[in-house]
DNA sequence: CCCTGATTCGC
DNA sequence: GCGAATCAGG
């Protein structure tokens, strides 16, 4: 394949639209990655900004405006305390009411829990997605834990009933996605307390 | 491991 | 000019 223009037109334009280097060789087929970057660079146009970032009519302001989102991690190890399946096996809770509130954690065979920073405030959504997970979860052993699967703990480790998730980790992170996103709450609901 | 873009360098 | 290999980061 070469770069024809239309291809290269479609290149810009998916670039232009922020898709990545991979989506856009998929889209355009007989090419890598690699070669969508390369041509991005050879085209000189490897700086998607696509505002020319003036700059000019602020002295000292807009040192950058982004990530409205509150996401920062607390890049320590904030010992995330999950609670053991709250809600992983109760098939007929899970199959018949789709009540999403309370629903109130029962504490396992005696297990004292360490203190939960923030076990709460989770978004429904977030939760919800959080059973979908476990259903799907490997239920994997200790043994069987890597770098890379997910160590949430399922079920009661009292019992037989006990696994961990086992799901891909992504980015480094102790836990699959959905997980990562219930235990690394950055505790905002926690009302500011008086200094 | 998955992904991202950036760079190098033989072709 | 091209892009695989490699690098660097998340």
């Amino acid at each position: 394949m070469s770069w024809t223009d239309e291809r290269v037109e479609l290149l810009k334009k998916m670039w232009t639209e922020g898709q990545s280097a991979s989506q856009i060789a998929k889209e355009l087929g007989g090419v890598t990655r690699n070669a969508v970057i390369g041509k991005v660079h050879r085209l000189g146009l490897s700086n998607r900004t696509g505002g020319p970032a003036p700059a000019a009519t602020g002295p000292a302001k807009a040192p950058e405006a982004e990530a409205p989102s509150p996401a920062p991690e607390p890049a320590d190890e904030p010992a995330p305390a999950p609670e053991p399946a709250a809600a992983a096996t109760d098939p007929a809770d899970a199959a018949a009411a789709p009540t999403p509130a309370t629903r109130k954690p029962i504490i396992p065979a005696g297990q004292p829990l360490p203190p939960q920073p923030s076990a709460n405030e989770i978004s429904p959504e977030t939760l919800a997605n959080v059973r979908e997970v476990e259903k799907k979860a490997k239920r994997i052993g200790l043994m069987e834990l890597t770098e890379r699967t997910c160590k949430w703990p399922i079920g009661d480790p009292a019992t037989d009933d006990f696994w961990f998730c086992g799901l891909s980790v992504q980015a480094g992170k102790p836990y699959c996605e959905a997980h990562v996103s219930v235990a690394f709450q950055p505790m905002s609901a926690r009302r500011d307390r008086k200094r």
